[in-house]
DNA sequence: AAATGTTTTTCTTGTGATGAATATGCAAAA
DNA sequence: TTTTGCATATTCATCACAAGAAAAACATTT
């Protein structure tokens, strides 16, 4: 199911509530309350509870609304997974500029007619390469794609910056602990040391990976720090998803992220702050000799 | 002349080589290298060559092309003017959000409505205002404006950030001087220093000071510091244009760029770097001050 | 040949209509 | 009074098509 609709989205959220034991068996489903949590109106909330109720997930009353029912059927559940991001225009694109599979200069009529996509998707695509830095208009028709992303040294300046950031984040006056977020995050990292590692996508590793980085850095309290590593995050994910994963370097890089967290946790952010710069160096090192044999592909 | 067409903006370009010294009168322009030079084609090249011979500043002669006229009249040549970033409908809207002056939801049939700009350009405004991190669409209809920005922190936060950056990219191992670059600068530097500041608008000021740290980070020849620090600039235009400046503030301002570049040419990167910190500390610690008197307009 | 002038083709944007989806208002039920 | 169910009003994406602008191809002159 690839949720197009609004009301799809929402019954994948509302059901991820009721999973995440937001909501238990017999709870009352209040459109009201749902619609301004999710920030929509009830038109769309009613549709979502209509569609948890066909696959019995929800029931309704007349003039009573709608329930949590008590036994979810689960073969259901598995309809409202996440879209995967391979159906993404922009990765499939960016994808075949990176291969080398389109030329370097392309018209939005060229994108229409060799990919089944709208023309809004594609305005809006190259508007957010171009953010990304990989497009460029031209000043009469037509886009231009750049290099940058494509040499093997941007994976090495990626590493570099964000030992400039990092770091830096973890020191900010308004750097702030929050356990909530510390646990969940220990919670991931381990259940993926204790078998995930080696069952999930590679695709999915590196995710986990960029997302704890995120995650620690928006602790800082800074949104400029933050802004920064998702914006740079978002090349890397075009980078890194094409390689493949060594999964014994992932028990490592993981590991480091619990020491990372023991380190918050004793309150001492200038350990963690050094501890986090040699992290990234030793990462980066590592992604350096594998890039030596990877431009080969 | 607002320069809406990619001739006009061409024949605004041609005009400026010619100012520049890049053609001198009597030179033939010729069609097909100043296309290539612009990556146009020549359609739109030829049509501003017709708009400068219309204005005098080009010669026509059937089948020999055009040439640089003798006598350009100086008079025509200020309708070539930029156009103000106040007209601006992304400056508009940040404006008026920033002052208070519309409400944090906004449809964008209401932006269709309440500012006279075409709906191309409101989905495109309101996209960049998403990757500038002050604008969000809401998951149904309509967006939200964010306060990130308009908040007295902000500008603390911001000078924090390129704290963390700017001297750190001083320390690129790609870090290369450019000493034309470097001529450039310090030439800019020391004519407004001679007189400019208490001429020039603030607007200006402000901007001048943006491109001088953006020119040297670019010099580590890592993009990614680069970027980060067009990006946080951006927001800082929105912010600072509004304030007034303190002309005598950016008499320091700019010796210390001098000082700075003194410190490059003797090729000393770590002092330069060490003196980026001071120079960006200093000025945030006048900004905060400034700032608390300022929460109030 | 190379540059210029001219024509043809291609690309993009703007407009308005349509329909689907969302927001909102109101009466009825709890 | 609050919540629900339904009817109505808005909003926005999309489509087709026309007009304008740029690119490419062709013809002509130097």
């Amino acid at each position: 199911m690839a949720e197009k609709t609004l009301s799809g989205r929402l019954a994948r959220d509302i059901l991820g509530k009721i999973r995440g034991g937001e909501f238990m068996p017999g709870d009352k489903l209040n459109a009201q309350c749902l619609a301004s949590d999710l920030r929509v109106s009830r038109t769309p909330v009613l549709k979502a509870l209509k569609i948890l109720a066909d696959s019995g997930i929800a029931e309704h009353r007349p003039n009573r609304g709608y329930t949590v029912a008590d036994t979810p059927p689960p073969a259901k559940i598995k309809d409202f997974k996440e879209p995967s991001s391979a159906s993404d225009f922009y990765f499939r694109l960016a994808d075949d500029w990176v291969a080398g599979r389109i030329s370097q200069d392309v018209t939005e009529q060229f994108l229409l007619q060799h990919y089944d996509v709208k023309r809004s998707e594609i305005t809006s695509t190259l508007f957010r390469a171009t953010n990304e830095g990989w497009a460029e208009r031209k000043p009469g028709y037509g886009w231009t794609l750049l290099p940058v992303v494509n040499t093997p040294e941007a994976f090495e300046q990626v590493y570099r910056f964000r030992a400039a950031i990092e770091p830096a984040a973890l020191l900010e006056p308004t750097f702030e602990l929050d356990f909530k977020v510390l646990d969940e995050l220990q919670r991931i990292q381990e259940r993926y040391l204790d078998g995930l590692v080696e069952t999930e996508t590679a695709d999915r590793l590196v995710l986990v990976g960029l997302h704890f980085h995120e995650a620690i850095i928006k602790l800082s309290g800074n949104i400029f720090f933050h802004q920064a590593l998702v914006r740079v995050n978002r090349l890397r994910r075009l980078l890194e998803i094409r390689s493949s994963v060594d999964r014994k370097r992932v028990y490592d890089q993981f590991s480091g992220h619990l020491e990372l967290i023991g380190l918050l946790r004793q309150g001492d952010p200038v350990a963690a702050s050094y501890y986090m710069r040699q992290h990234l160096t030793e990462a980066a090192a590592r992604k350096g000799s594998l890039q030596r044999t990877y431009g080969g592909t």
